[in-house]
DNA sequence: GTCTATACTGGGATAGAC
DNA sequence: GTCTATCCCAGTATAGAC
């Protein structure tokens, strides 16, 4: 079996599997250089170095460079998809509204440790295609939903708006995350963490005077002339 | 003295007032032209164009494109800076923490609104030159500070890690604040401004069994595997 | 001190050899 | 199917006339 299939098996598309593969290479690479340089500098030539091909093999894999960070727009936004979506059954499942939102944070902050540099780049500085952007708020209202479905099932969410709660869970939880993890060691993390979850969960299930009333808290405060 | 004195008082340096106001025009052209392009392809052509003056001129009033956007983002900041050193003293002097809140978060609010556009280019994509960048980030410091005396004073405030509430905060506000701005309509801002203060009120003031322990709330949250 | 015309450069993309 | 050489353009910046 050894010799004799010598031919047989390892047939059919030896080079599909090394195409795919020279892909992920240069998508890594440009994962790398990307969050090295930004967009702008990092330059199809240094992408192609870091993959270790040249400028011309690059562009058989890729019709240009928008295309490439696309792509790991697209990689990144279809992971970050399945995960939440785990993630959500999971803090559903969670017992306390507490365990719940912790999950939550902890999941954005795993996802934004690996790479916060690329992420950056790829959120603020990624060509505004329009359907790229039509696939970011879908994503981005589904997440929206998933948080909406969460706080109206928990018991002790007493919040009068759920829909704006959860906008504003979301998007404090993505950002601020996203703030801390690129320009890290202003806070410790675990420090963070606590205070964020502590925040959050005040305000989704906390009992001060402010909720209660409808249009206005306490009247002095609506006063405030500016 | 109305005639006699006509060539004394209006003299000296009409040049000066006209370059000044020249380099105005082209600042003010430049950040309409960034706020709509980009600064990628906010060009310098653009840009002249926009302050009805040629190329050239332009070039005369300014090194290169960077130092526009710097000049820009330098503008913003010294604006910001006096601003929120007023607002500090206000919300100081204000009765209840909701009320420093509300006052905190709708200066937040009302910065943005004048173009939020431009402020997502400074912020995103600006030449990180690293005086400007230490500029920016002395800013960001300080405004800390001030939160972390708006927090210290008042005896509402129930948060055990001051400093970390002031930083969490700071960047709660202006992102979130940035955020929704950026992508109006997704939220009326009067619902955004009372969930945003209700949120940060019910954080620093509130009494959830949350903030009481001190590394672990209930104990069951805690055995969480991730 | 403002203009027009243009030089220069960097980087995306392609042609064509091997 | 990978390479090298090169085209080509956009955009910054400058030269020099007026």
């Amino acid at each position: 079996m050894a010799s004799g299939n010598r031919r047989l098996e390892p047939r059919r598309r030896p080079r599909q599997a090394r195409a795919e593969l020279t892909r992920g290479r240069i998508l890594d690479a440009a994962a790398h250089v990307f969050a090295e340089h930004g967009y702008a500098a990092g330059t199809t030539n240094r992408i192609a170095e870091a993959a270790r091909i040249s400028i011309g093999s690059l562009y058989q894999y890729f019709p240009n460079k928008d295309a490439i960070l696309a792509e790991l727009l697209v990689r990144h936004i279809d992971d970050g998809a399945r995960a939440s979506a785990e993630q959500s059954e999971r803090a559903l499942a969670a017992g306390s509204l507490e365990a719940a939102v912790r999950l939550v944070v902890r999941e954005a902050i795993e996802t934004h440790r690996a790479d916060p540099q690329l992420l950056r780049i790829m959120i603020e500085e990624a060509p505004r295609s329009s359907d790229l952007v039509e696939k970011v708020s879908r994503h981005e209202e589904s997440r929206i939903a998933q948080f909406g479905e969460l706080l109206a099932r928990h018991p002790e969410v007493r919040v009068d708006d759920i829909d704006t709660a959860a906008v504003l869970l979301a998007s404090t939880v993505e950002l601020v995350t996203h703030k801390l993890m690129a320009a890290p060691a202003r806070v410790d993390i675990e420090r963070f963490e606590r205070a964020l979850v502590g925040m959050l969960v005040r305000y989704l299930a906390g009992d001060l005077p402010y909720g209660r009333t409808e249009s206005s808290g306490t009247p002095d405060d609506r006063s405030e002339p500016e």
